[in-house]
DNA sequence: GCGTTATATGCACTACTAAGCATACAGTAA
DNA sequence: TTACTGTATGCTTAGTAGTGCATATAACGC
């Protein structure tokens, strides 16, 4: 069990809030609060259409402030809101209206198709570059 | 009246937490939360305890997102929370509860007794320079 | 006009942050 | 072991954000 933060207490509600001021890491946080459990990165590589280095690298981001948790199954990691956060409920509802529109809405479209290759509860096909969703606009 | 967001609406969401992820800014908000009127800038040092320089910086980028907004009176400028601000009903709750303990509380503090040398609505002394509270613990 | 007070801002400096690329690490399968 | 795949991270660069100081602006009183 993680145990240390690694910010003065005093300052903890602004390296919450520097964390989710990021359009990467909200598009991330928008992914894990509308799939409701674990995804692995390649998964969010296919949905938000992100390069992994930069979905790592952001995801170790929300990890530091303690909003993200991981857990790691072979060659697979997944990534999950952690329930225990101190304000993750208060934020969730807030978030979850804010994250609306472009590109939170097709991140989530192309999430779901994702998540349909699933074998269950567990991602077989890593990388699949391109997950085809009707894009009437480009971006 | 001002218009233009300077940001693509698609980011919003991140520019607007971004805003809330310094202390500094936290800070100024926990005082408008709680005076629940516009204060004025001399008032916030005072509470604060900061240069005025600084006080006046943050403010301009809370008004850049437009959280705040000012009203000028004379030489005195007074800033309030903008109550049309598409989040804020969301966000005031959250932040209540997260601006918690120190220093956010004795800036509460200091605020309050800076406010009762007002008269009536108005600000009219200026730079006080310490507002004196029961410092148990410096800082 | 002048001086004074309240507030805002230009500038220099420092520090941090995200992106991009390559690579390291970890786990699987043969 | 080797090859391969999913994930994390070291490094560089560019852009940005906060601080501190000085100064500018604006409104007041004389």
């Amino acid at each position: 069990m993680r145990t240390g933060t690694h910010h003065s207490p005093a300052e903890l509600p602004a390296e919450l809030f520097k964390a989710l001021g990021d359009q990467t890491r909200l598009r991330i946080l928008n992914l894990l609060l509308h799939a409701r459990k674990r995804v692995c990165v390649c998964e969010m590589v296919d949905a938000l259409q992100l390069p992994q280095y930069q979905i790592s690298r952001q995801l170790a981001v929300l990890k530091r402030v303690e909003l993200v948790d991981a857990e790691k199954s072979g060659t697979w990691v997944y990534h999950g809101l952690d329930p225990e956060h101190y304000a993750l409920s208060r934020l969730a509802p807030v978030l979850r209206e804010l994250l609306q529109g472009e590109p939170f809405d097709r991140d989530r479209a192309r999430l779901d198709r994702r998540l349909s290759m699933r074998d269950g509860e567990r991602c077989v096909v890593g990388f699949v570059d391109s997950i085809s969703i009707p894009e009437n606009a480009q971006q």
